[in-house]
DNA sequence: CGTTAATTCAAACTATTGTTTCAAACGAAC
DNA sequence: GTTCGTTTGAAACAATAGTTTGAATTAACG
């Protein structure tokens, strides 16, 4: 079967495009002329555009999740008894944003601006994909900030993590546009992210 | 002149269209339509839809933003030669994102949706009208956190300035989808926030 | 009232959209 | 080599997009 390189090839160009031009401006016509495919190809492996889409970003966001979903779990099976500290919960969360699948920097801005668009440009099956992706690792990683902060009520725990993915997705999304007075490296970037988001959990 | 009419009504349409549906979902049939003025009425008072999209976002943004600039106006003009908490600069920011022009919660909701979406459905028209409208208020907010925080390098304020954006941004963009455990009310939100992110800034 | 400019209107224009169709080409199994 | 299911191909479909046009209407002013 010689599809498989068509729908890759297809799944390739359409994210970066989608990343770059944004979910409705890129047209089929233009996936399939770049990726050097038939016009039909698109309705013909994965149904209707919208289907695309919600491939696209499943291809994407479903390893980070499961990077993000493995972290927390060696986190909890390595402090053993005692509980994890704020930072590791949140590090364990933000690291796999740019390690593994998204290794290369290509990988990570193409993901970042998925990230960011999928926010604000959902579909119909966008956001079941998102749902399903999301939901049971924020349970976990809401568990376990319970446990690390007892004095925190579930609401509060609910809107402080609300606000770090805040912080994490609109720095992915803007990380590139309005270029900073000094350059800091990428690592360097994480490093004040994770140190800002927990000094925030741990605010009175 | 009975244009002003016609123009407010396809602003008013419009922007509650925008922040509903997305720019690019909205065509001029459906705001002409609902708004029950001529097709052309678009074109002809504004020019083109990528301008059309221009003038709503200033409308909105415009006053938040100089009611920001006010803020820390009459926040350096009190504190006198002492200087200004961190916690009160970045009140005077995250504030007025919901009082003055935008008291309503519906007023609340359209500018919340349109800050949001104008970070990621960029056209060239409102690049310009951001940066033009952002430019001036974030050099003076990060100078003035500059002197609050002096042990921060340039760098570091950019940085935590634009996590703090992030945090208002995705709190604006999604405070009504994902439903939290217990009902908060917008003053607490807000004071969470702000502890929040005062929080990130004293961070080591 | 009459004139002039501004505004509204219905209609058409050009371009592009996602999708479908059906024949042609291909690849593996027998 | 023939057959059968899969994949590609060129073309057309129906719908909708933003924009333009020129006549009709309205408002303002002398």
């Amino acid at each position: 079967m010689n599809c498989c390189e068509t729908k890759t090839r297809i799944l390739d160009v359409a994210e970066e495009l989608f990343a770059e031009q944004g979910l409705e401006r890129v047209s089929i016509r233009q996936i399939t002329e770049v990726a050097r495919v038939n016009l039909a190809a698109v309705n013909y492996h994965f149904g209707s555009k919208d289907d695309l889409i919600a491939a696209v970003f499943e291809r994407r966001i479903a390893p980070v999740n499961q990077a993000r979903m493995a972290a927390l779990e060696t986190l909890e099976a390595t402090t053993g008894k005692k509980l994890p500290k704020v930072e590791q919960i949140l590090e364990a969360i933000i690291r796999p944003t740019l390690i593994g699948p998204a290794a290369d920097s290509k990988g990570q801005t193409v993901f970042a601006h998925l990230m960011g668009r999928c926010l604000v440009e959902t579909t119909p099956g966008l956001e079941a994909l998102l749902k399903q992706q999301f939901d049971p690792l924020i349970n976990r990683m809401d568990n376990m900030l319970m446990k690390a902060l007892p004095r925190l009520s579930r609401a509060e725990i609910f809107w402080r993590r609300k606000f770090t993915f805040g912080v994490l997705h609109h720095w992915l999304l803007t990380k590139d546009r309005f270029t900073p007075p000094k350059e800091i490296d990428v690592e360097g970037q994480i490093k004040l992210l994770i140190s800002f988001v927990t000094a925030g959990f741990r605010a009175a």
